[in-house]
DNA sequence: GCAGTTAATGAATCGCATG
DNA sequence: CCATGCGATTCATTAACTG
């Protein structure tokens, strides 16, 4: 652990001892050795059985667990049956109902405390909920990475339909980000955003540059030749939701857009990067990390979050290879993985 | 207390006893009974002698605490010597340094359980910090309040000249709402904001309507005769700090925007209302309060603070009062405020 | 092809009906 | 009486269609 706060949380029987682990090990489905993998099968145990693996080698973690709504998810498939209205499926895809914060939290702590340790030094976390739990997040992780190694609080502000509500409408999401370890150099690629109007009023395109005078005070800026490649990205983020009936959209339920991932995965990881998702979900970290040229993990518990992702992947052309966690049998030699026969 | 989590944050010492709070009896300083007060002294002092009279009256708390910067602060004055180059003038203005976190959530939290007993069941708080304590803060808030009782993460978006850091630009504040009552009908007055360039380009200005089949289900929308107010407004904010040169700065630093307290006094409370504001600071609240005919209260502990705001309400023309905290004479009938002979 | 129009529906939220 | 569900609300976005 980090040096922490000694400010905790605490709750009833939070000291108490943890539940083992189920031990597990992964079972090749298909595929040869790619640089996208899909696992199938509870991210605890998979992370257990990739550590010695992965340890130290992961540059970005990028986590979109569920948000503690109290209900479950279901993903959309439409069938057009020829005639008028296209029929509507719905199939099960998560469950995110919980006996209680404490136990959100518990759950997610025990993955943290894991993802943790495959981090390479100028790795970070990024934890994507939203404001209704992101301040308990934050203070479970500064816990576990150390309040030095918070870097980052992003703002994903979108628009959607508006609710009838005596309130401010809710329109963002909170993504928390880690380093690995605060004093070593981060991997970070500046990205840039469009100069604020005002600035392209006043400015335009131009660079510009302080003028300082004789005693150091600074006089007034001057407007540059070389054009400015925007202003460096803040950690506000305007980005739309996937459109009802937008191309990119698979149906799975709380399916991000992939222009939010190109930011994280850009900014945080290089081409070749280990990236890990272990609330895989529809795959868009995939996706986007294969369109990057990062080496790519995704987890998920739910069959329907790996079909959603294979189906997305194989479209986008993109080469993976698929294991599933089985719980390890005793009687054979561990850590060996065996040949799936379809 | 409203209904908690069991979730709660902790730190060694927290459960000893707290220290007795120093009793004081406000003064008056200047003016005849006003809508705007300035009360000169320690917020928590006052607070608690100001309880009787403002018990379970007050519909809107504005807090802008300092932010755990462990830095000092100064006003910037500029005299204009004739010559040449504006002198600049600092004078220490509040001190933000602090022996740890607990020691700075220990003082933010006696005021938030002092301020608790004044909201009218319509009320409600709002703290404004920023992402380095705003999860502390908020869990610290939902002990005091009850979880149910948390409303709004309200993001300011603002504009600044940026860092060189290989990390995202730290770009937003953050104001922490809570209702006094979960079940009470909360004062809101809706507000709205430009209609997104999408909407005004598929849709116009015309509102959408809903249209459904006799199925129930939603066929399409349509665009009707009466023009949208715009959209309602969001938790995120797009707000310009005060230029460096702004006509609005007062030289106070950490100086909050007229604009941002307008939609906060606006949206959460109504003509005649008590706003109260126990870090005054440049007085912005009180400033803003006024011109929307708010009645309210400033407190500040700084002479700097209560100077700038007086100058500030002066040359606006805005009628007030102001006190200071005395502390009690036992000697005489306590409660009582005595005439000071200026 | 390009521009303008129409269709479809979503990590919402409240209130009222229904068991 | 409490839990659950669905109707009503109406902005944002892109696909599909039309001229």
């Amino acid at each position: 652990m980090g040096k922490s706060w000694s400010v905790l949380l605490s709750w009833p029987g939070r000291t108490g001892p943890e539940a083992a682990v189920p031990e597990v090990e992964l079972e090749r489905v298909a595929g040869d050795d790619s640089a996208i993998r899909i696992v199938h099968g509870d991210n605890e145990g998979v992370l257990q059985a990739m550590a010695p693996e992965l340890e130290g080698k992961v540059s970005l973690v990028y986590l979109d667990p569920p948000f503690f709504t109290m209900r479950e998810f279901e993903r959309v498939t439409r069938r057009k049956s020829g005639t008028s209205p296209p029929v509507r499926i719905l199939t099960p895809a998560f469950d995110d109902r919980w006996c209680g914060l404490e136990s959100y939290l518990s759950s997610l702590r025990s993955r943290l405390v894991l993802l943790r340790k495959l981090l390479s030094p100028h790795g970070s976390v990024v934890v994507h909920v939203d404001p209704r739990t992101s301040h308990y997040v934050k203070v479970l992780g500064d816990e576990i990475f150390g309040p030095d190694a918070f870097a980052s609080e992003i703002v994903w502000r979108y628009r959607r339909w508006p609710a009838r509500t005596p309130n401010f409408q809710r329109v963002h999401d909170v993504l928390l980000r880690w380093v690995a370890d605060p004093c070593a150099a981060p991997r970070f690629t500046q990205l840039y955003e469009e100069l604020a109007p005002s600035t392209l009023k006043t400015w335009g395109r131009g660079k510009q540059k302080a003028v300082f005078d004789g005693t150091g005070r600074r006089r007034r800026s001057s407007t540059e030749q070389a054009p400015s490649p925007g202003v460096p990205l803040g950690d506000v983020w305007e980005i739309s939701i996937i459109a009802p009936v937008g191309r990119e959209r698979t149906g799975y339920p709380t399916q991000k857009p992939e222009g939010l991932l190109e930011r994280v995965i850009g900014a945080l990881s290089e081409p070749g990067d280990i990236v890990l998702d272990p609330y895989m979900g529809s795959g868009t970290t995939l996706s986007v990390a294969a369109k990057l040229g990062r080496r790519a993990v995704g987890m998920d518990q739910s069959h329907v979050a790996v079909g959603v992702t294979r189906e997305r992947l194989a479209a986008a052309g993109v080469q993976f290879s698929e294991f599933r966690a089985v719980p390890v049998q005793r009687q054979q030699a561990p850590g060996q993985l065996r040949r799936h026969a379809p």
